[in-house]
DNA sequence: AATAAATTTTAGACAAACCTAAAAAATTAT
DNA sequence: ATAATTTTTTAGGTTTGTCTAAAATTTATT
């Protein structure tokens, strides 16, 4: 129970966990791309976490996450992602700011600590990004978002999530005052440029680019 | 500016620090018995350290922490000793088991973390066992401080840090309901086991044994 | 299906940080 | 002052995580 993984073997299993999210299953060469590390370095590293029966590997064919290996992932992505609630919500960093700091702070590895960190910041469900804390188990809190592209006309819904962490993209929202729970409905859709009209309550209406719906997910209320 | 060290170089760095604050110079062998590691080891760090001008060292003879060198190891020291403060004042950490974490934090290296903690936590001057945390531009506050043994009798004092951060220091303070902050004077010393009499205000009077007062400072009001 | 192209693995090296054993230098004791 | 002891350094290895270049395997193309 007392997991103790080096810093680079916890890295590439987060990453693994991430790439298998979408595929199910990952290539070497992703994962080099993504650890911008090369292809035989990750050969390596395979070998080490199949020994450690943290992943699925045969020489050839793709490879993802035993169960034993998700778990682990998960408690990475949790000390991740609480850190970056508490670099928000605490320390005043901008959404856009936290993730390189977050990288180095969620290798600290002290089941207290994440323990404490977690009451002291009140069991948040959602990081600053959106996206769900797992919780002691694994488990997260389900948002069955859409993008905002997909919201039907008139319809109450509430920011929950960005697609990226630009901090271009904050700079925008910040501009047309549109935070993580602001409340919204698509007020027209123009298919010349794809572009929306949005309405927040009590302010004037806004208008926003395809790029910038396509970056936003909300949960219909 | 942008100082890039590895963890273990700012463990030595930080061991050096101590150590010769002592001697004024510090020895390969004290070296390697702090840092659990053989001479031999500490020998090919030093090397390194001295090519990176953190250190004046010459073969066979002692060594001691440069201009430069003692600016870093006072910003590691800065880091660790916030990191302590945050524990104990936010996440409620008794200050016996905030040293190992605080090992860990003090490696991420971000200006603006530190200092964003360090407005966060109100600039905090002292850390939970009453050692002086390092501004920005490595200086500590002075905390004129003495060995309760050394406190004249009758004196108002103000305990200001402990010697020791065992959990059996930490219990027994507890249970004598002495903590950093509390005014006392010393009542009677006993000769024959050196043990005291002190007097906390609105209290009864509380005897304490000679090692106990050895582990206490004071701040003479 | 045979060949070309891309992917993945192996083989062999390297740097960092450690180690052990032996040599060199300094210190202490006779 | 010389010998014995201790301290420090050197020499040569090990492990972890990386790399390059070459070989093996799979996938795509003709």
């Amino acid at each position: 129970m007392i997991s103790n993984f080096s810093q680079s073997e916890e890295n590439y299993i987060k990453a693994i966990y991430h790439l298998q999210q979408a595929d199910g299953s990952v290539t070497t060469n992703e994962l080099a791309g993504m650890l911008h590390t090369k292809p035989a370095s990750v050969t390596d590293m395979l070998k080490k976490l199949k020994a450690k029966k943290l992943l699925h590997y045969e020489r050839y064919k793709g490879f993802h996450l035993s169960i034993e290996g998700k778990k682990v992932a998960l408690s990475i992505i949790r000390r991740h992602r609480l850190w970056e609630y508490f670099l928000v919500s605490k320390l005043q960093f901008g959404w856009d700011e936290v993730h390189e700091v977050a990288e180095e702070l969620e290798h600290v590895r002290s089941h207290k600590l994440i323990d404490k960190l977690d009451f002291f910041l009140n069991h948040p469900k959602f990081d600053p990004h959106g996206d769900p804390i797992p919780d002691n188990n694994g488990k997260m809190s389900m948002q069955h978002h859409i993008q905002l592209i997909e919201l039907p006309l008139n319809t109450q819904a509430e920011v929950t999530a960005v697609n990226s962490q630009s901090s271009e993209l904050l700079e925008l929202l910040q501009h047309k005052n549109i935070h993580i729970g602001t409340k919204l409905e698509v007020k027209r859709k123009f298919g010349f440029d794809n572009s929306f009209e949005l309405k927040i309550r009590n302010k004037p209406a806004v208008n926003i680019s395809k790029q910038l719906a396509q970056a936003l997910n909300v949960k219909p209320l």
